[in-house]
DNA sequence: AATTTAAATGTTATAATATAACACTATGTA
DNA sequence: TACATAGTGTTATATTATAACATTTAAATT
């Protein structure tokens, strides 16, 4: 358990409490009242939540959304579900999905020591 | 099998013969001299091709490759390596993945009709 | 406590990636 | 021919992300 410094304290604050994924600029809009008033401020903090494990950029969508899964503390394996019309994203936490993609070899038998997985299809509200 | 347009099979040769994916700037660069001159003839050819199944989008990398799985007509599951060192990036192609990412249902039952995976490691060159 | 080191911040400018809007052209099909 | 659909060309602009540099804060080491 990391203590966030002041910048990126508040940027967590704001992703971890929207219900949907953040787009990076949205993100600056929103502290822009906090003094954080420049996109390498946003990066910056952006990148380091990343790095720990506290944030989780959603690759198809260049947004960030907050860890939903306490015990994934480094993001090395990160699965989500994204509705392709309410864009609606949720981190997967399924035991034998991360043991299956943790244990994957290829052909060559590469080992790999990171994933990202992104689902598309309907939520259930959108069905 | 879908003819190309002039744009696309233009683009598509350049994506097909390149060792590793190209973005998009590159791509614009690369088929100035054939009379592509502006980003939007280069987006609008990568979209195409990205929906008919021909190339792929590594979104990690905002860059593209041409479907190395002759079976892939359609991009609906994909699944790449990538070398963190040095971006070489292959498309794997594993019956058993594919079935398991495929019939993969989430704690709702939500099943879902897309995915794209991303593994990220060491090529066997950069070990 | 003083020194050193690493991490974070603030700021301006700019690079890289992607789309909007509109006019026009080619192609297929009824 | 008339109509619909897909593709093109062009200019402008939106969105996403990083470079470079000066300064400040926090943490670790002596
Ligand atoms: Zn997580
Ligand atoms: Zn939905
Ligand atoms: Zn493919
Ligand atoms: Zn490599």
């Amino acid at each position: 358990m990391q203590t966030l410094s002041k910048n990126q304290q508040i940027i967590f604050d704001l992703i971890d409490k929207s219900p949907e994924p953040m787009k990076a600029y949205a993100i600056l809009f929103n502290v822009q009242k906090k003094g954080i008033k420049a996109p390498l401020q946003v990066y910056r903090a952006l990148d380091k939540l990343v790095e720990i494990g506290k944030i989780h950029k959603i690759e198809s969508r260049n947004a960030f959304i907050a860890c939903q899964n306490s015990s994934c503390q480094v993001s090395k394996a990160t699965a989500f579900s994204i509705c392709e019309i309410c864009e609606k994203v949720t981190e997967i936490s399924s035991a034998s999905l991360s043991k299956y993609l943790t244990n994957f070899k290829d052909k060559d038998g590469m080992k790999y020591s990171k994933y990202n997985l992104e689902f598309f299809g309907l939520c259930k509200k959108c069905r």
